[in-house]
DNA sequence: CTCCTTTTGATAATCTTTATCATTCTGATA
DNA sequence: TATCAGAATGATAAAGATTATCAAAAGGAG
């Protein structure tokens, strides 16, 4: 299912509401492409509804968040960080730049990828007889950027 | 190099001490096969030597993540948790269970692990022109113990 | 010993996140 | 449509973790 309209079904019997506040943060992570933190998130849904609470937001990421509609990192700057669990950029990693703190995300090799985690995956499940859910790889470094300065 | 003075080495020509708490600190990770929070660490000092801040226990945990002696996670309950770098645990990554906390570190398959990774950062180094230092693979999920519960 | 730098302890300040609670909203039901 | 219970919200207090400050102490070179 596609457009922005994908999430009604997953709010339909789960008891919760898919109220204005959730659909426009889902609409603003739907938009952007970047790494959003709760105020960054409050930031925009301000401009346009300035009645919405700061409260709300990490109520409603954190939701978002259990329902696996978003996915939470923490990057090492101190504040969470959201992103659209099935976005336009697809499943992906990341390259964190220890110089200037900029994210990377990065679908090369993905398949490659994919097929190695999916088997590693059902050993550990096996062997340590744990569920995986989801996993996060993150490589840690210096960008382009940094390295040219 | 081994044993607990192998730190001396990393200390000479960086300008910084080997002082009595960061040789405390040093030891105390070097013991626990846990993953300490900041005041863990501060409670284990405590006991034997009161007089040392949790100030320090705060800096010299961040030096020793500057200086690669120790690594620094983010499980998500909310506190930075620190290991030993080179530990006798060896080169490792992490199970996270999403019911209790838990933290399960496994070196299965790290081989095929190690020599996959090695290549994709290869791969990613030159793609990206990122220069690539370190890397964490975490897998969220249940665990055993939450399973049976 | 003297000077200069590093380190430290105490504590204030900042920042993020969570808890409270009264109020509002929604949808189901009669 | 009027009623009601549960869900959601906004404002704000409270809690927690981390960082900033600053004066004092410690270490090492000469
Ligand atoms: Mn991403
Ligand atoms: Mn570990
Ligand atoms: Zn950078
Ligand atoms: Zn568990």
């Amino acid at each position: 299912m596609f457009g922005p309209h994908r999430w009604h079904g997953k709010f339909r019997g789960c008891g919760c509401r898919l109220t204005l506040p959730r659909e426009t943060v889902l609409n603003i992570l739907n938009r952007t492409d970047k790494h959003l933190s709760v105020d960054e998130v409050f930031a925009v849904v301000n401009r346009s509804y300035p009645g919405i609470g700061i409260a709300t937001i990490y109520r409603t990421l954190d939701l978002l968040s259990r329902m696996g509609l978003v996915s939470k990192f923490e990057f090492g700057d101190g504040k969470s960080r959201y992103e659209l669990a099935e976005s336009k950029k697809g499943h992906h990693h990341h390259l964190v730049c220890n110089g200037c703190g900029r994210i990377i995300d990065y679908s090369d090799f993905i398949n490659k990828e994919v097929k190695f985690v999916s088997e590693l995956e059902k050993e550990l499940a096996e062997k340590h007889k744990f569920k995986i859910n989801s996993h996060q790889i993150h490589f840690y470094g210096i960008c382009k950027e940094c390295t040219n300065k």
